[in-house]
DNA sequence: ATGATATAACAATGCTATAACAAAATTAGC
DNA sequence: GCTAATTTTGTTATAGCATTGTTATATCAT
């Protein structure tokens, strides 16, 4: 079967991780050919033409890509990106731009520190932290 | 008066921006393409030949977009433009209770002072930002 | 009171996510 | 090989929430 049939967004480069499951696939191709983070349901309407049909797979898929460390969710719209690193996160920072919805992810910022003290004055002990910039990248800055 | 095309001077090409909902990108166009601030029910006009009737869908919309930042209620006029993003925004930071689930709510300032110089590094303008925090809050900590 | 400004309250719709079970594929052991 | 146990996938239905549509009402200035 043709299993590069998705309409090709720029490809990412990016090598396709070992050890995944048939649909983890097919959702990881999906969001490595894609610039911009994309909706669970948005996914599923790019693998209606691979037979995917149902919500679950796409559900499925996600969750073991995330539990694999491979991919990321964006709360604040619902919408998940490729992971860029390797290793443990701490404060994950991504930069999410509003013209293009590219998404840059930060390797560690120094925001841990800066947190602490309001984190400590509402009696919160922190494990992990993840920070969404919204803005404007330098592409589309300079082009308006 | 009022809805030409491109006026000399402040047309605001301005791009629009991404995330927003259905309404919010029509009451953005409005103002995107309004030279002066306007009106809740201006808006409302303006938007009745796209079969917009009520004035809350309006206001939800203009609660959205000003929840957003992007754009600025004049208080004196009861009239609304779009925000040039300019000044410091409010960091909006989330305490999420990996224990109970419960979510806290607060706004940090400081913040954006120690991420903007990684976001500048990054060739990135920031507009808002969304941090979510987690861990223990000390309800469980202390059950624990 | 009148007209403009703003909100309350509820219904209807649509999007996000999961439950529950059946079918198929894979693996393990014989 | 073969069967049974396990994992993965397919399918239907639905829970849960957000957004929108609509009507009616509250608030304010003149």
């Amino acid at each position: 079967m043709g299993n590069h049939a998705i309409k090709a967004g720029k490809d990412s480069g990016r090598k396709r991780p070992a050890g995944l499951l048939k649909n983890e696939k097919l959702v990881w191709d999906v969001l490595s050919t894609s610039r911009d983070p994309l909706k669970a349901y948005e996914i599923l309407d790019k693998l209606k033409e691979l037979g995917v049909r149902a919500p679950m797979t796409v559900y499925r898929a996600l969750d073991g890509l995330e539990a694999k460390g491979h991919i990321h969710k964006l709360d604040g719209m619902n919408a998940f990106v490729l992971c860029n690193h390797e290793g443990p996160h701490v404060v994950q920072t991504f930069l999410v731009c509003e013209s293009c919805s590219t998404v840059k992810e930060l390797q560690v910022v120094a925001v841990e520190a800066d947190i602490a003290p309001a984190v400590r004055a509402a009696a919160f002990s922190m494990h992990t932290a993840r920070l969404e910039i919204k803005g404007n990248c330098n592409a589309c800055a300079a082009a308006a």
